[in-house]
DNA sequence: AGCACGCCGACT
DNA sequence: GTCGGCGTGCTC
């Protein structure tokens, strides 16, 4: 049953031949209905045969493949996670498991003499005329009538219903249109890609190379060859509301739309696309990491692009990494999985300097646009202006871009006017009240919000401690406060904000990458939003406001992934006839991450994080598990979590750390104390934490999540 | 995950 | 006296 349980429950069978494993069934579950799948392995009920139930009727719905049913053991014994609650994520459409409701349109009829024919009604008559049944929608769109004037028309017997044929949801993409001209780099990588697709045999290949390098139209190669071989392929974005200019590329090479999937799908389009793809109607899909457990019946390639993207990490529920069961569901399914990125994650890096995956490197800029040219503004030499943010070389080079008629763009990965608010009288600083953070105010919408739960709140006339009168003031900027900085800098230069407040949806997001691609933007000032797969072909010179922002805190990957943003966002910069320049304004110039950005010498940094990770076995050379104990009781917390602690598994290659307060160490409400378990890369977590949760007494109201090989550390 | 049961405080 | 708040526990 798709809840979180332990274990299968046991039905009786109905009769006749019994339902093989996978099938959908209709089962009572205490008082009410709910649908299953008929699992794996012999019945083994504890229970007496006398208190088994009937399964009510075997659903008319493509079984579950056995290879999505071992997926979804594999990803729950890997996660901690009940075989259910991950059996839940690939039932994610109930709907289309009942019987497709009958699609009602219309069709001509013999008609009854004495007919009123009025020239509306002879558009219709006209257009029904070569006897193909429309949807009603259909028909009063293309006769330009009402739906009114169908309705007269049946009760005048001039048109009868009639059920529309089914149509294929997606049209199916072509392979054999030309693709875009490929440089010999490309088409060699291209050639191995495509190699692998058509193997039919597990692999996985790490391809990277520079912002433009052409690494999309390099996969779409394998995707092209795993359409050939009619087979399915799966392709997850970090972003899937933000991929407009993807969604562009991919009907320009193949002349269709792939499916979509992600969680702001309506019901109907849900449950279109869950069955078109059990029926192997979809033979390319472009998801969010949930489109993982969607239930292809034979998929063949797996591309996940952008994997160093923490995006891909669920954190809520079952807690699993995207990119990685990407690659078990490859290996399950006997197909090709690509990861693909510009800046790889360490772990895959070291996968493929093992020889685990397979790699292609793509040298150069497709098209010979060179790199942009990094440079440091130190903050300690070239302070900005009291209360101001953009310091003098930044502010000359956005003034010199803009007068020769270029696009700049301003990057700081905060949104909001500024990240927290202090009083003046008394120093108090405004916080949430359910998590142990600041409020950061959102000047455009007169709030204050808190990031981490809903919390949001007017902005205080009085201190709330002190009570003094209008004495708060914000500290530190937010994107809507480089606006305010840059409207009075530049008041002539056209302006956009670019922030997951500012750009709602999908839609939101296509007008502004159109508005800037042509030119009715000047000056561009983003969150990471700005920083994810766009391609603006008349930016010129990206500034980026705090390159020292992710820094801070205790993360292991800390430098990684500000390297990887920051690479990310400067890749914006100069990508046709002009080439692009670069400021980061830092504190911290001689930092390895700062010099890393100067020299573009990836590979020198990826292999100076490695070497500090090695010694620790800290992944990738290393295992991680950590343990959340969270509770509405400080106390109840503490109790479990130091429980956990005197309970916690040793020995050789083992340790754990902890527990220890959260960061966030209270989050919408609840108490959370944290412990990490740290192994040799050759060990096991998931045995040592079963036996490790098994021994600790958990009462009710206290939680205990499991997140094996965390990324956040919050 | 739903849903029922059960135990306490605010209304008719 | 009854309605309904949501804590606890069960569903083959």
């Amino acid at each position: 049953m798709p809840l979180p349980l332990a274990d299968a429950y046991d039905y009786r069978a109905p009769a006749g031949p019994p339902p093989p494993a996978g099938s959908f069934v209709l089962v009572p579950l205490g008082t009410r209905r709910a649908i299953g799948v008929v699992w794996d392995g012999e019945a083994d009920s504890r229970l007496p045969e006398s208190r088994l139930r009937a399964v009510i009727e075997v659903l008319d719905a493509p079984p579950m493949t056995a290879t999505l049913r071992r997926f979804v053991d594999w990803v729950a014994a890997y996660t901690l996670s009940p075989p259910g609650a991950v059996l839940r994520m690939a039932m994610s459409a109930p709907a289309a498991l009942e019987p497709p409701a009958p699609q009602a349109g219309w069709r001509l009829a013999s008609a009854p003499e004495g007919a009123r024919i009025t020239p509306a009604r002879r558009r219709v008559l006209d257009l029904l005329a070569d006897g193909r049944p429309r949807a009603g929608g259909e028909i009063a769109e293309a006769a330009g009538v009402t739906p009114a004037v169908l309705r007269g028309m049946a009760e005048a017997g001039l048109i009868a219903p009639a059920l529309l044929p089914h149509r294929p949801r997606f049209a199916p993409p072509d392979p054999a249109r030309p693709g875009p001209a490929l440089g010999p780099e490309q088409q060699a990588a291209a050639d191995l890609l495509r190699e692998a697709a058509g193997r039919r045999a597990f692999s996985t290949t790490l391809l990277t190379g520079v912002t433009g390098s052409g690494k999309t139209e390099v996969y779409f190669e394998a995707i092209a060859e795993t359409l050939r071989s009619g087979r399915q392929a799966l392709v997850l974005l970090p972003e899937i509301a933000l991929s407009a200019q993807w969604l562009e590329r991919f009907r320009a090479r193949f002349g269709a739309a792939p499916a979509l999937w992600h969680s702001e799908l309506t019901a109907r389009t849900r449950r279109d696309t869950w069955r078109a793809v059990a029926e192997g109607q979809a033979p390319v899909l472009v998801g969010a990491r949930s489109a993982l457990f969607l239930p292809f019946p034979d998929l063949g390639l797996i591309v996940v692009d952008e994997e160093h993207e923490t995006a891909f990490k669920q954190e809520e529920g079952v807690v699993y990494h995207a990119r990685d069961m990407a690659v078990v569901r490859a290996r399950l399914s006997e197909a090709a999985c690509v990861l693909a990125s510009a800046t790889p994650s360490l772990e895959s890096v070291t996968n493929a300097a093992t020889g685990r995956y397979a790699s292609v490197h793509l040298p150069a800029r497709h098209g010979g646009a060179a790199m942009p040219q990094v440079t440091l503004v130190d903050l300690r030499r070239s302070p900005p202006e009291r209360g101001r943010f953009l310091s003098p070389p930044l502010v000359a080079a956005v003034g010199e871009t803009l007068a020769r008629g270029e696009q700049a763009m301003l990057f700081l990965n905060r949104r909001g006017y500024a990240p927290m608010t202090l009083c003046r009288a008394c120093g108090h600083r405004l916080r949430c009240p359910n998590c142990t953070a600041w409020l950061v105010e959102h000047r455009a919408a007169r709030r204050l919000q808190c990031h981490h739960c809903g919390h949001a709140e007017a902005p205080p006339e009085a201190c709330p401690s002190c009570g003094a009168p209008h004495s708060t003031v914000p500290i530190g900027p937010g994107v809507e406060r480089v606006l305010e900085e840059a409207s009075a800098l530049w008041p002539e230069a056209r302006r956009l904000v670019m922030a997951s407040d500012t750009i709602a949806g999908p839609a939101a997001a296509a007008a502004a990458a159109a508005a800037i691609r042509d030119r009715e933007v000047d000056l561009l000032i983003g969150t990471q939003i700005v920083a994810k797969g766009w391609h603006f072909p008349h930016l010129t010179l990206v500034g980026v406001v705090d390159a020292d922002l992710g820094l801070a805190g205790g993360d292991l990957r800390a430098a990684e992934r500000t390297f990887q943003l920051l690479h990310q966002v400067a890749g914006r910069a100069g990508r046709e006839e002009h080439p692009g320049r670069v400021l980061l304004q830092t504190f911290a110039p001689e930092h390895a991450v700062m010099q890393a950005l100067v020299s573009g010498d990836l590979d020198a940094f990826m292999a100076a994080e490695a070497e500090a990770r090695r010694p620790g076995h800290w992944p990738p050379f290393g295992r991680l598990a950590a343990l959340i104990v969270s509770a509405e009781e400080d106390r109840a917390a503490d109790r479990v979590a130091r429980d956990l602690g005197l309970a916690a598994p040793g020995g050789e290659g083992v340790e754990v750390l902890g527990p220890a307060p959260a960061p966030l160490a209270i989050l919408r409400g609840r108490h959370r104390r944290r412990l990490l378990l740290k192994t040799r890369r050759d060990i096991a977590v998931q045995p040592l934490l079963r036996a490790w949760l098994a021994r600790v007494e958990v009462p009710g109201h206290v939680r205990v999540q499991v997140d094996v090989d965390p990324v956040g550390f919050l």
